[in-house]
DNA sequence: GCTAAATGTTGAT
DNA sequence: TCAACCTTTAGCT
């Protein structure tokens, strides 16, 4: 599930498990080989993510392509474990092992070595992620106020705020009562204030569970115990089902290329 | 057991 | 506008 709790997870996991470490870099798949050449052997130093990004830096002189950046995209995910890795089997992208554990990358979108610049190139382009604690809501407000596109379109955009998926983008809005549809500079400060600190509680509970839940427990079917897949969400993927709110059902519709939902009558502006 | 769709983005057409 | 990435899961039969 790779929104931006996901890479933060991942990057945590990566780090405590590899830091420090000189890894074994490989690409069984061949595809990364050139790139996993460049950091094979070398020490792993810090992991950081920003929004859907992640960079892993390796003890290499500045200026040579020292940052392993990773976008997961749609399918890419890391499988990791302790000791030795297991056999190889399908399209393997890249292998890192050291330090008695393992993780093996498949299907990500991007799987590349970079520079210093290059990394700051990339990251120059994002706007303020929610789990970062550099992080300035003021710089997304910026670009919300003062946009005539609707809110639905601007959370999906990267350079806006990152890290905030298709998931976030439904339940944020739900949570916050705000029609996808409103357009961004038709935001009050308070909408904003509010829904920033909604989504780092939101990202920061699913870095630490795993997964986006987003329901509160008396909107549930079942209020005690685990909370299932069907439970965790007011309106994602929710299309017909009756709104845990006000029993109005779920609607769905195409934004920014992708399926929104959003109920009618509890997000009304 | 099979098929379709999915948390995302880029690059080609 | 569409294919690629090529895994995982939900929903059928």
């Amino acid at each position: 599930m790779p929104e931006g709790h996901t890479i933060h997870r991942t990057a945590g996991l990566l780090s405590s498990m590899f830091a420090g470490s000189e890894l074994h870099v490989s690409s069984p798949q061949g595809r990364f080989a050139p790139g996993a050449a460049l950091v094979d052997g070398r020490a792993l130093t810090t992991v950081d993510a920003w929004g859907k990004h992640l960079f892993a830096a390796f003890d290499l002189p500045a200026g040579q392509p020292r940052h392993l950046h990773i976008h997961l995209g749609l399918y890419g995910k890391f499988a990791m474990g302790d000791g030795d890795a297991p056999p190889v089997r399908g399209a393997l992208r890249a292998r890192l092992e050291g330090g008695g554990h393992w993780a093996d990358l498949r299907g990500p979108i991007v799987c590349e070595v970079i520079t210093d610049e290059e990394k700051d190139a990339v990251t120059r382009l994002l706007g303020p992620d929610p789990l970062r604690r550099d992080a300035d809501p003021d710089r997304a407000w910026k670009r919300l106020s003062r946009s005539g596109i609707s809110v639905g379109q601007l959370l999906m955009d990267q350079k806006v705020l990152a890290g905030v998926g298709n998931v976030y983008r439904a339940e944020l809005l739900f949570r916050g009562e705000v029609s996808p549809f409103r357009a961004g500079r038709d935001l009050t400060p308070d909408d904003w204030d509010s829904a920033w600190v909604d989504l780092v509680a939101l990202m920061k509970r699913g870095v630490k569970a795993g997964r986006i839940v987003t329901t509160r427990p008396e909107d549930r079917a079942r209020r005690s115990g685990v909370v299932t897949v069907a439970d965790s969400h007011y309106v994602y993927r929710r299309t017909g089902l009756p709104c845990r709110r006000c029993g109005e059902l779920v609607r769905t519709e195409v934004m920014a290329g992708r399926n929104l939902f959003w109920c009618a009558r509890c997000q009304v502006s």
